[in-house]
DNA sequence: GCTATTTGATGATATAAATCATGTAAAAGC
DNA sequence: GCTTTTACATGATTTATATCATCAAATAGC
């Protein structure tokens, strides 16, 4: 079931910016406690209701999180890629998910127990210095995606979502995305057909190129005047 | 402009949870450096996109924390009461308030400077691993509101909010409240107009009773259903 | 390589919600 | 106490988006 991946986490994790905070005695306890898995595109890292045990760095491919609801309606509310882990809050509440993660694609992630984190916070003040920044990057988010859903039409939100994959998630223009119309949809709030319908509306105005699985935005700014106001 | 409120922090914060967890010297150094201030009903305590430099503790009263976007729209997301401090992610990040708050009613809160509270952070476990809980709950509570708005129709996220009102703001039925139908448009996604008419269809279908300021959940397993639902 | 399934796409229609206009009641201000 | 302003409420209409049906292209499986 599980492969090891990386030979150690002083080889791999120097790559994060929140693990450089950790001293190699640090990062060797890590690497004894560290379960590295792989996973293949569409397989469930963990579910949301399901109790809480590890936490998941992510060290290739990419995860994408989402809420789930009683009429199987989704919501994607970020993504894990390398080198990552993901804030998982019911870690400090109730031990339970709150999303679920599936691959995007081919994954391996290493599983590392709650208490292992939590001594690493208690004992090392850069640490979890940089953990409370990168929790508090992702209320930051969360706020902003709710402002795009609430208060703006369908192409600011489509405008947003574009953005963010190519600013946050893929870092690049043109980029190449494994993510379908329908999880685009989920991005953003609306269904699957709306999506589609919006982009082809952003292609015929010659704000984006799509091709196969790239996406290509041809007009920064004025997706982010859509985007500014909704 | 600033009022001494209470006389000194031991007496005062003894009731909130995560204070409990502060020994009298670290009591006392915040005692040293707080500033208490008086807000009447309306006023800005801080705005959106200001520079973030306290945190604020609420000693009385009640804030509301909302989005604002380029079009005047809000979106409510979230409540201080005291005795609670608001968790501002701005401090830990870009130093800028993501969201705004105002005072509901009259409102007392001390502001505490960003550098006393990463100390206390810093030096004592057990009101870190309490603020990491804090922080973990306000994550859930946006993951649940985003799932609300966007999954659920109208009625679905008029029970939310009328449930999480009861349960977590005011925790009792009925509850007399100084919300305006705008603010529970806001906290729902909604326009006024809309609100005024589901709330209606409660009454009519006899889920709530509203009297002047205060709500009544009559069928709390029916309201609960339309919550689940949408 | 062929068949079945899934994804992307389009068009028509229905539904949910917003917007606009207006009136009444309550609260605020003088 | 009276007037003005604001909040609550209602009705009609418009707009945004979902839903449903269908087809073509791409992908997966055998």
């Amino acid at each position: 079931m599980a492969n090891t991946i990386e030979s150690h986490c002083l080889h791999c994790m120097q790559r994060s910016d929140i693990f450089t905070k950790l001293a190699e005695g640090e990062l060797a306890q890590v690497n004894a406690c560290r379960v590295s898995i792989r996973y293949h595109a569409g397989e469930v890292v963990f579910k949301q209701g399901s109790p809480c045990h590890d936490f998941v760095c992510i060290t290739s491919g990419m995860l994408k999180l989402y809420r789930e609801d009683e009429n199987d309606k989704r919501i994607i509310i970020g993504f894990a890629k390398p080198v990552d882990y993901i804030f998982v809050p019911g870690a400090f509440t109730d031990k339970r998910h709150h999303f679920s993660a599936i691959a995007c694609e081919e994954t391996t992630a290493c599983l590392v127990g709650i208490e292992v984190f939590e001594k690493l916070l208690r004992d090392n003040h850069d640490f979890a210095a940089a953990f409370m920044a990168k929790i508090s990057e992702q209320s930051i988010r969360f706020i902003e995606q709710m402002s795009s859903l609430v208060q703006k039409q369908m192409p600011g939100r489509m405008a947003d979502v574009l953005i963010e994959l190519s600013k946050g998630v893929y870092n690049s223009n043109p980029f190449v995305s494994s993510l379908s119309r329908q999880d685009l949809a989920d991005m953003s709030g609306m269904t699957k057909e709306s999506a589609i319908r919006i982009l082809k509306t952003f292609r015929d105005d010659e704000l984006i190129r799509t091709e196969g699985d790239t996406i290509e935005i041809l007009n920064y700014p004025m997706l982010e005047r859509i985007s500014r106001n909704g």
